[in-house]
RNA sequence: GCCGAAGUGGCGGAAUUGGUAGACGCGCACGACUCAAAAUCGUGUAUCGCAAGAUGUGAGAGUUCGAUUCUCUCCUUCGGCACCA
């Protein structure tokens, strides 16, 4: 007679409700606090949703739905991250175009999304690649761009000669095509670049105030990579010329702490005649006995005529060059290199002539891309000197330098270094520092290992780059001293000439019929002519469109902004709902994107901040990350494994309940974890459980009253169950906050399990008792299981949903119970467990304790050396 | 090489201001129901041992009355970075 549990029509039933309701609408006034969750959108795949995807929505959902129920108002919102790579390979392919394309997999992502009754907020949804959406995106480059953050450079990207395609780096697979296999070269392309290194700084000093997970932290100071150090001049001599420093040293004028910061390779800060170079280790100045460039040094080119081996230079340059990446990290063992013949370098604390080299163990793109070479005391200058045969000179003693290089920082004594000599390291680093500046030898030096963000992309599929190249306006820009206007970041230098912003948007894409590259890998928009030439804004005279796409970080970049407004068309979002919404509560992502998206978003966030826009400097208050969900079997999930679980299978033969209590049952939330179906059977059998005992007790109370008319008087069980409730309360509540999923979901059955069994005995059939028991439980559990929870709070009589329930708060008083089992241990070993008074005092304890028959056995004789008592814990003797 | 996370039953895992190791789920075994099977329900389930008891949280040491938890050394797996001066 007890029906059975039908998760499609239950399901299907609430998740109408809800819609028609609009239960999960945000409401942009509320006299109620307000709480952002956020979960990162999708990009839309034609594999459709993976069930990896709904571990983080699952989670905030919980989040979200527990936050309502404490009274904020919530804002769950949703998306799609719709351009990117393999709608346009699909349509190189098919022809199909991309927006048909992705229209279909939207389709498709938010039938699945639906299907698990998420809380989102579905009439705030936002498309990145909806013109409505991509004009705002365009609009904050324009800004970067106008304040000098945008920036075209040569750049070498990854290039495929099959495809006549530039790769993004994730597309480079051991050196090969992700598509065709064919090589990867490295091919110099003129690019759009942001300075987020400009940013650099506070992306990493700023991460103190927030409440990110530690991992996320420490991978972003990585990455970010900043060290302190001094830079330091080195002039170079000819033996033919004498000194030849006779070009404008630039020496103290720059005097800036960050000049050199992320600059592209082939715009370096070097100039004139000296070397700059950057260390970390300015104590072991006195043990500098050679100089190395990096190939790509402009000084090589500039000093041609003094280098009399120049010939074996160049080739060495040449070869280094043509070295991928690959071959590059591969051969990193063997260190090569030619020295510069014809001059030297002189050391600026002993004007000791040293000679100069060029290597590729020297990095272009990092510090000055010139070092002072110690090989005393680092690994990789000990080395080179060893293949060399280059002097080694200790300056700190503490290792044995006939064997290796000594690097330690922490311990040592500073010699052959005339006034740094007996100082320690770290002593001897402040104090040269001091001498460097005093003599104008050099200064204190930041550095970072962030490099700007390649912002082009030679494709179709993304937000055209409005801008538009005016030749014309170049050479006018060339005459009049072009300034940034309005920027603070505006550094009087002459930047983007002859490119003019196209104010009027959204610039939308062009439709085109041929997805394939261009060309010497062009966009495919370059093959547009109507498209591309037309009349410069600025000037009125014939000008060309940038024809590079934006990447797609961009629009995922600010994206949660919109949400606060998603269809406001004056402004990214209005001030008044940005102020109320952002910043965004608490994020969960994946931890692939902590380098990337995550960074991204923080800079463009600040960005935004300063120039007014956003009214906070930081865009997510608290972030946290979810592990990935691997094949059965322990192997990442793949089509090409055959291992790949489809949600909707789960969500059609066991319901979305299942699926979600599943996901957050199966193990530590931020741990990788592989799929078990039998553990989804398991969370099914639950369900079933729940809906059995539910109806039970629901059905015999309309057929004849299965509560008892009296109150019962079992008061120990009673006690029992109520302490076991409140502890609950606490344990759900809490774990849910810490993201302990799994063990919350245990505490519910355990609880579950014990009312049943307590039930049998009859007790706990009194109305009272079941009413205070099913509202906690139901409550508790339905941020995991909201279908079956709503159903069954509904069948109980109630006319309220759950979802307008208020959170319960545990009560203090009654989480401990009055008897607790006390463990009494002898030199550590268990030896007797005793039910003794929770509030016991340590003397009675210990007279209780010893009345046990087993420890009188094991007292027997001995004496006690100690006894230590942990109340309501143990007793512990030492004989 | 560097940075980070993690090693606990047959499996996923639980337990840390140091205090009963193995919660909860899966699997398995036995029993009940059934003509039978499935489902369901009940009981058991770290290892060795008939038992008393002993051993046991990657390995080894240390601190402690007591260590999965703290310290040191080492091993393995996963993730990130990779000549960053």
């Amino acid at each position: 007679m007890s029906s059975t549990y039908n998760h499609q029509e239950i399901e299907q039933k609430w998740q109408k409700y809800w819609v028609d309701h609009k239960i999960f609408a945000a409401e942009d006034k509320s006299r109620k606090p307000k709480y952002y969750c956020l979960i990162e959108f999708p990009y839309p795949s034609a594999e459709g949703l993976h069930v990896g995807h709904p571990r983080s929505y699952t989670a905030l959902d919980i989040i979200a739905r527990k936050r309502k129920m404490e009274g904020y108002n919530v804002l769950y919102p949703i998306g799609f991250d719709a351009f990117g790579l393999p709608a346009e390979n699909y349509a190189i392919k098919t022809g199909v175009h991309p927006k048909i394309k992705t229209e279909e997999n939207i389709n498709n992502f938010r039938k699945q999304l639906k299907s698990l009754g998420l809380a989102f907020d579905w009439s705030r949804e936002v498309i990145t690649s909806d013109p409505e959406y991509y004009k705002w995106t365009q609009w904050i480059f324009l800004q970067l761009f106008k304040h000098g953050l945008a920036y075209k450079a040569e750049m070498p990207i990854n290039f495929c000669l099959d495809c006549q395609v530039g790769l993004a780096n994730e597309e480079v697979v051991g050196g090969q095509c992700e598509r065709c296999g064919s090589e990867v070269i490295k091919k110099t392309k003129k690019q759009w670049l942001l300075k987020i290194t400009k940013y650099a700084d506070r992306l990493e000093k700023d991460l103190a105030g927030l409440d990110y997970i530690e991992r996320v932290k420490i991978q972003q100071k990585n990455w970010i990579g900043k060290s302190e150090g001094a830079r330091v001049r080195f002039k170079i001599s000819s033996p033919y010329q004498g000194e030849v420093s006779c070009l404008p040293a630039q020496a103290g004028s720059d005097g800036g702490v960050a000049e050199s910061i992320g600059q592209p390779p082939l715009t370096p800060p070097w100039k004139g005649g000296e070397i700059k170079v950057y260390t970390t280790r300015p104590d072991t100045l006195f043990g500098a006995t050679y100089m190395v460039l990096a190939p790509e040094h402009e000084l090589v080119q500039q000093l041609k005529d003094q280098i009399t081996n120049f010939s074996e230079v160049k080739d060495y340059i040449k070869t280094s060059a043509k070295k991928s990446d690959l071959e590059r990290t591969e051969l990193n063992k063997e260190k090569t290199g030619v020295e510069l013949y014809g001059i030297k370098a002189i050391n600026p604390v002993n004007n000791q002539e040293i000679p100069i080299w060029l290597s590729d163990y020297v990095l272009a793109s990092y510090g000055t891309g010139a070092i002072m070479a110690v090989p005393a005391h680092d690994e990789r200058d000990y080395e080179f000197a060893k293949k060399f045969n280059l002097e080694i000179i200790e300056v700190i003693k503490g290792g044995d330098v006939s064997q290796a290089a000594y690097t330690d920082i922490n311990d040592g004594q500073m010699v052959n270094s005339d006034f740094l000599n007996g100082l320690n390291p770290k002593e001897a680093i402040v104090k040269m520092t001091g001498w460097l500046k005093e003599n104008n030898l050099g200064e204190p030096a930041v550095n970072y290992k962030l490099r700007d963000w390649v912002f082009s992309r030679q494709r179709y599929w993304g937000e055209p780059i409005p801008l538009i190249f005016c030749s014309a306006c170049k050479k006018s820009m060339e005459n009049s001293k072009f300034q940034i206007p309005n920027s603070k970041y505006n550094e009087g230098e002459l930047l983007n000439p002859g490119w003019v912003a196209d104010e009027n948007l959204p610039l939308e894409l062009p439709e085109i019929k041929e997805f394939q590259a261009s060309g010497e890998g062009e966009s495919p928009l370059a093959k547009l002519e109507n498209w591309v030439n037309v009349k410069c804004p600025k000037c009125g005279g014939s000008a060309k469109r940038e024809t590079d796409t934006m990447p797609q970080w961009a629009g995922s970049s600010w994206y949660f902004l919109r949400y606060a407004d998603p269809h406001n068309n004056k402004a990214l979002a209005s001030e008044k709902n940005l102020k109320y919404w952002t910043p965004v509560d608490w994020y969960n992502g994946g931890m692939e994107h902590t380098t990337l998206h995550l960074l991204y978003s923080r800079f463009w966030h600040k960005f935004l901040y300063d120039i007014g826009v956003v009214p906070t400097s930081e865009p997510y208050q608290k972030r946290t990350s979810h592990g990935f969900i691997l094949g059965e079997g322990g192997e990442k999930m793949s089509k090409s494994r055959g291992n790949v679980i489809n949600p909707d299978d789960v969500v059609k033969e066991y319901g979305a309940d299942t699926f979600r209590l599943y996901e957050m049952f199966m193990g530590p939330f931020d741990q990788a974890i592989p799929w078990d179906t039998k553990g989804v059977v398991g969370m099914r059998r639950f369900l079933e459980k729940i809906w059995i005992r539910f109806n039970g007790i629901i059905e015999d109370d309309i057929v004849g009253g299965v509560f008892a008319k009296e109150p019962l008087s079992d008061d120990k069980n009673i006690k029992e169950l109520e302490i076991l409730l409140n502890q609950t309360i606490k344990k759900v509540s809490d774990d849910i906050e810490n993201m302990k999923f799994n063990t919350a979901v245990s505490a519910l059955m355990i609880l579950l399990n014990k009312y049943f069994d307590l039930s049998i005995s009859d007790f706990a059939k009194e109305k009272i008792i079941f009413e205070k028991f099913s509202k906690n439980f139901l409550i508790l559990f339905s941020p995991f299981a909201p279908h079956i929870a709503e159903e069954l709070w509904q069948k109980l009589g109630h006319n309220k949903i759950l979802l307008k329930e208020e959170w319960p708060k545990a009560d203090e008083a009654k989480l401990k119970d009055e008897e607790v089992e006390i463990v009494v241990q002898i030199n550590g070993k268990v030896r007797a467990k005793i039910k003794l008074p929770s509030d016991i005092s340590e003397e009675e304890a210990i007279v209780a304790a010893k009345a046990d028959l087993n420890i009188q056995k094991y007292l027997a004789d001995q004496k006690i050396k100690k006894t230590v008592f942990v109340p309501g814990r143990l007793i512990s003797f030492v004989i």
